[in-house]
DNA sequence: CGCTAGTCGTCAT
DNA sequence: CGACTAGCG
C-alpha cells in the first residue's frame, strides 16, 4: 500500500533526476524493493525451493549501476514483523498459498504461461534470500544493514541523522515517516523522481498552506497505510480536506461520527499509535550498537506529550514500558546480530547457511571454507561467520556443533524452509501472535539460542562522515557472458565505504 | 467530473 | 509495491 495515492499528488514538486547527481554521497537503499522486482524473473525456482541466483544478479547489477556513477549504496533489509502488521500478513500468506496451488496444478497440465504468472504471484520474498544478497555484497564491499523491523524507520533514521543524503525505494511511506529527500522509480539507467520533503509546501495538486509535519502525517493515515486501512470512500483528496479543516483526527472522527458514518471499533486508537509508529518506531543505531527510536519519546514517555488518545497508552502490565506496538524491544546484542545479518529475522536464530547454499555451485569465495566441509566441525577456527557451525541439516552427518545443535530444518533442499525455533523469551508475548507454522513441522524443541558473538562489526559505519572526496567513475560493469557470477571480482569497485566505516578494510 | 477501489505488471529474453 | 482504469458517487 504505502500511503494510497500520494505519489500522484507530488507530481509537481517530483523532479527527474540521475543518480549522478549524488557522487560522493551515501544513499540508503530499501533492499526488499530490489529482492522483489529480481525474484520475478525466477519465481518458479523460488516457490519449489531449487537454486536461483538470478536476483542477486539483478540486484548487484543495480549495484554496480550505482557505483559506477560515483555513489556510495548503503543497502537496508526488513526485520522483524510489527504487530500492527499481522492482520495483513495473513491474507498475503493465504493468497500466495493459493496461488501457489493453482501454479503447481498448471504445471501439472502443461501449461507453463499460466503457471508461470501464478508463480508469480506466489513468490515470497525470505530474509534468506536478503542473507545471500548480503554475501554477495560484502564481496563487493558494500555496507549492508538489516532493520531490527521497517527498513523504511530504518532509512529515514539514517537520512534524519545525516548518515545518508537521499533514499532510493519504491515506497511512498518515506514522507510519513518524514524523510527529507526520496528518489522514487529508479529505472535501470539511474534515472528516477526526486521527491524533496522541504518541497511540500509548494505543491500544486493539493494546498499545503499551513500544514505542518503532524497534519501530513495525520493526511497520510487517513488516507489509508500499512498500518491503518482507510475508511471506506475516503482516499487522500478526503484526507487532506478533512485535516486541512479540522487540523487533528480526533475531530475529523468527532465530526464524522456527528455526521452518522461509524467507524471500526478501536479506530482512535489505532490511529494513535499509527501516529506514534510513523514517528518513534524503533529501529538500530551503528553507533551504540542497540534499538533506539526514529525520533527520541518525549522527556516522561508518550504520556507526556502528543496524546490525542489516551486510551492507545498501556497503562499497566510490561507493555507499559515496552511499547511493543513501536516494535517489541529486544536485547542489543539480538538487535546487532539482525542488523549485521548474521540473525535470521523471522526465528532470531542464525542463518543456517549449508541449506541456504544447497545447490549453489559456486558460493562466495568468503564462504567456501565453511560450506565445504559438511562432517568436520572446524568451525572453531572458522572467522565471523560465527554461530551458523554446524546447525546440522540433515540426519546425515550431524557434526559436533558448539552450542546450539537444535536445528533440524531437515526439509529438502533449500533456505525457504526455516527453522522454526522457539523465540527469545522478551519477544514472545508479541511475537507469538504469529501462527510460524506451516506445514505442521515439528519445531525441534531447541537449546538456548546461540548469541552472536563478537565480531560483528562488519557493515557498520560511522556517524556524520564528511561526504567529500569525489570519486572516479569506473568502467562500466563487466559484460561478459556470465558477468558478475558469484565470485567474480569486478575492478575498480572497491568502494571506500568499507575502509572508511573499518567495515571490510581492504588494505589493512 | 472528481475521486476511489480494483486489476495488472514488476524480470528479461 | 505503484500505475492504470472502470465505475462509483
Amino acid at each position: 500500500m504505502g500511503i494510497n495515492g500520494l505519489l500522484q499528488q507530488l507530481k509537481s514538486i517530483s523532479r527527474q533526476t540521475h543518480v549522478s547527481s549524488y557522487r560522493g554521497h551515501k544513499v540508503a537503499i530499501d533492499g526488499y524493493s530490489w529482492l522483489h522486482k529480481g525474484a520475478y524473473g525466477c519465481s518458479r525456482e523460488l516457490c519449489e525451493g531449487i537454486w536461483v541466483d538470478g536476483y542477486v544478479r539483478y540486484f548487484l547489477s543495480r549495484i554496480d549501476m550505482l557505483l559506477g556513477n560515483g555513489v556510495i549504496p548503503i543497502v537496508v533489509f526488513d526485520g522483524c514483523r510489527l504487530p500492527m502488521k499481522a492482520d495483513e500478513e495473513e491474507s498475503r500468506r493465504r493468497n500466495r498459498r493459493e496461488a501457489l496451488e493453482r501454479a503447481r496444478a498448471h504445471a501439472e497440465a502443461g501449461n507453463l504461461t499460466a503457471a508461470t504468472e501464478c508463480y508469480q504471484r506466489a513468490v515470497d520474498i525470505a530474509p534468506w534470500m536478503a542473507k545471500v544478497v548480503m554475501e554477495a555484497l560484502r564481496e563487493r564491499e558494500v555496507t549492508c544493514l538489516v532493520a531490527p523491523y521497517e527498513a523504511d524507520a530504518q532509512m529515514s533514521y539514517l537520512a534524519l541523522r545525516n548518515d545518508v543524503h537521499a533514499v532510493l525505494t519504491e515506497d511512498s511511506d518515506m514522507l510519513a515517516y518524514g524523510c527529507p529527500r526520496v528518489l522514487y522509480k529508479l529505472d535501470r539507467s539511474g534515472t528516477g523522481e526526486e521527491v524533496v520533503l522541504k518541497d511540500l509546501p509548494l505543491v500544486r495538486e493539493l494546498n499545503m498552506a499551513g500544514f505542518d509535519h503532524d497534519m501530513l502525517l495525520q493526511m497520510c493515515i487517513l488516507a489509508g497505510c500499512d498500518f491503518l486501512p482507510n475508511l471506506a470512500g475516503v482516499g487522500i483528496k478526503k484526507a487532506h480536506a478533512m485535516i486541512r479543516k479540522h487540523r487533528d483526527f480526533v475531530k475529523v472522527v468527532r465530526f464524522l461520527r456527528f455526521n452518522g458514518t461509524s467507524l471500526p471499533p478501536g479506530y482512535e486508537v489505532r490511529f494513535q499509535r499509527t501516529i506514534w509508529l510513523f514517528r518513534h518506531q524503533r529501529v538500530y543505531c551503528p553507533v551504540t550498537r542497540a534499538l533506539t527510536h526514529l525520533r527520541p519519546l518525549p522527556p516522561g514517555g508518550l504520556a507526556a506529550a502528543d496524546v490525542l488518545v489516551l486510551a492507545a497508552l498501556p497503562t499497566e502490565g510490561p507493555e507499559r514500558d515496552a511499547l511493543p506496538f513501536l516494535g517489541p524491544p529486544m536485547e542489543a546484542e539480538v538487535a546487532a546480530g539482525i542488523a549485521a545479518g548474521d540473525l535470521d529475522p523471522s526465528t532470531l536464530q542464525p542463518f543456517n547457511l549449508q541449506a541456504i547454499y544447497r545447490g549453489c555451485a559456486y558460493p562466495p569465495r568468503h564462504l567456501r571454507a565453511l560450506l565445504l566441509p559438511p562432517a568436520s566441525a572446524t568451525a572453531a577456527a572458522a572467522p565471523a561467520l560465527t554461530a551458523t557451525q554446524g546447525r546440522a541439516s540433515d540426519g546425515a552427518g550431524l557434526s559436533g556443533s558448539a552450542g546450539g545443535g537444535g536445528g533440524g530444518s531437515s526439509s529438502q533442499s533449500q533456505g525457504p524452509h526455516r527453522n522454526h525455533h522457539k523465540h527469545y523469551n522478551h519477544h514472545q508475548f508479541i511475537m507469538s501472535q504469529q501462527p510460524n507454522n506451516r506445514h505442521g513441522r515439528v519445531p525441534a524443541v531447541g537449546k538456548p539460542p546461540v548469541p552472536p558473538n563478537g565480531r560483528i562489526d562488519r557493515y557498520f559505519f560511522a556517524p556524520n562522515p564528511a561526504v567529500s572526496q569525489p570519486f572516479r567513475a569506473h568502467a562500466p560493469p563487466q559484460r561478459r557472458g556470465e558477468a558478475g557470477r558469484n565470485g567474480e571480482r569486478v575492478p575498480g569497485q572497491q568502494s571506500p565505504v568499507g575502509s572508511r566505516h573499518g567495515v571490510h578494510s581492504n588494505a589493512g
